[in-house]
DNA sequence: TGACAATTAAAACAAGTGTTTTAAACGTGT
DNA sequence: ACACGTTTAAAACACTTGTTTTAATTGTCA
């Protein structure tokens, strides 16, 4: 009767392991893809051991996301307080505001050794999916982040219309999740001229591409205005 | 024994309406998450008439998207054609080249009454699935327009380094996916700020903030360069 | 009208899903 | 050593999926 999940300081050999086939699996087919037959035969696991530790499959890809993004997030707003303490109590410039959502993204790729692609398509997913196919529970996780960054924008961008704001930080995201998401294809239509793996010019052309588009005034560029 | 797919003249109604339904369906919920079932039902028609007329459901998948992505794909290179007869041997300029990949895009949305949060999301979700969801055959109605596009940036952006040009194309349809698919999330994130269905602005946004990531020299910008 | 093909309809099939149930094994504290 | 709660194991359940099969119906041309 009494529920497993109650006690957390225990450690269970097969709850862990059951975590970290899922974690694997979410990450290279997707929630839905997934089976738990499959997640628990990589786990050398029983079936039933979901239900019992997680309650249901949805119980297990909160659990999941959880572990993989709740670090991620606390340290971008780590960086962002350190940032903002720093700047006294003057605006951040975009670059660093930009750095705060990427950097810790990019640094737990490089934490484990098959986390790096495994981390990569996870985050990716977990925003490509809408609605359905994504528990609320797990957008929620991004809701805190999500504004403190909207009101460091907003006073960086202050040239910008509240609404533009927003806009401009969808289509970042956008950015970001998309590279990290087709990031083979990007590899692979650019015929090689885009190494793989390559986390660190990954992050530094990010960084160019967002920053330019966060604080573009129009869009008069390149080869002449328009007619 | 003589598959139906041969008769490609003749109109069969039934095989309308399941295009049809599949198009709604598959826009709303994703290809892997509507069920044949579901899509005959709302069709009125049977269930076998999928497997008759489309052979599986990839088979329909492949007819549905076709119909959705291939006049837009030829109006983004007719458009890229009178923009590059128009500068004659010049680089066509960033803003034109965008507007040439996003125009087509949005006009179709406002073509039919329905259409446009079908094909809002039904064009989000084509590149944001990922490999075994998305038929290889979607894939490559994509490849030529891709080229095309690349090779006019190539030339509108000289500063940029082949593999820059790459990664920025690559943000840029990322921004513009992301805000198609998630574009409900904007509205409910922004309170407000950002209105729904004002594709007006949501054109101009994009153009600006694509155009200003990609013809970003640097990431010096708002307040004060970097340290 | 009769015959033959194309189309629709209904039912069944084989496989896979998440979940639940029922037992057995394990470990721990008395 | 015994009993009790926790954990694993195996099987079954109820349901959905895409696909096939079998029949009935329709339409068209000779």
């Amino acid at each position: 009767m009494a529920s497993p999940e109650s006690n957390s300081a225990e450690a269970s050999d097969t709850r862990d392991r059951v975590i970290d086939a899922a974690e694997k699996l979410f990450a290279e087919q997707g929630f839905e893809a997934v089976s738990l037959r499959q997640i628990t035969a990589q786990a050398d696991v029983n079936l039933a051991a979901v239900n019992y530790y997680f309650g249901s499959k949805e119980g297990l890809i909160v659990e999941v996301m959880a572990r993989v993004v709740g670090p991620i997030n606390e340290r971008r707003l780590v960086m962002l307080d350190e940032a903002e303490s720093e700047a006294g109590g003057e605006a951040v410039e975009v670059k660093r505001i930009l750095e705060a959502v990427f950097l810790p993204l990019m640094a737990s790729m490089n934490e484990s050794e098959h986390s790096r692609k495994v981390m990569l398509k996870l985050a990716g997913r977990c925003m490509s999916e809408t609605g359905s196919e994504m528990p609320e529970v797990v957008g929620r996780l991004f809701r805190e982040v999500a504004d403190r960054f909207c009101a460091a924008l907003s006073r960086a961008l202050p040239h910008l219309a509240e609404a533009e704001v927003y806009w401009r930080m969808h289509f970042t995201i956008g950015a970001m999740l998309y590279a990290l998401n087709q990031h083979e294809t990007l590899v692979l239509l650019s015929n090689g001229r885009v190494e793989a793996d390559d986390a660190e010019k990954a992050l530094q052309e990010l960084v160019a591409f967002t920053a330019g588009g966060l604080c573009a005034e129009n869009v008069s560029c390149g080869k002449g205005a328009g007619k």
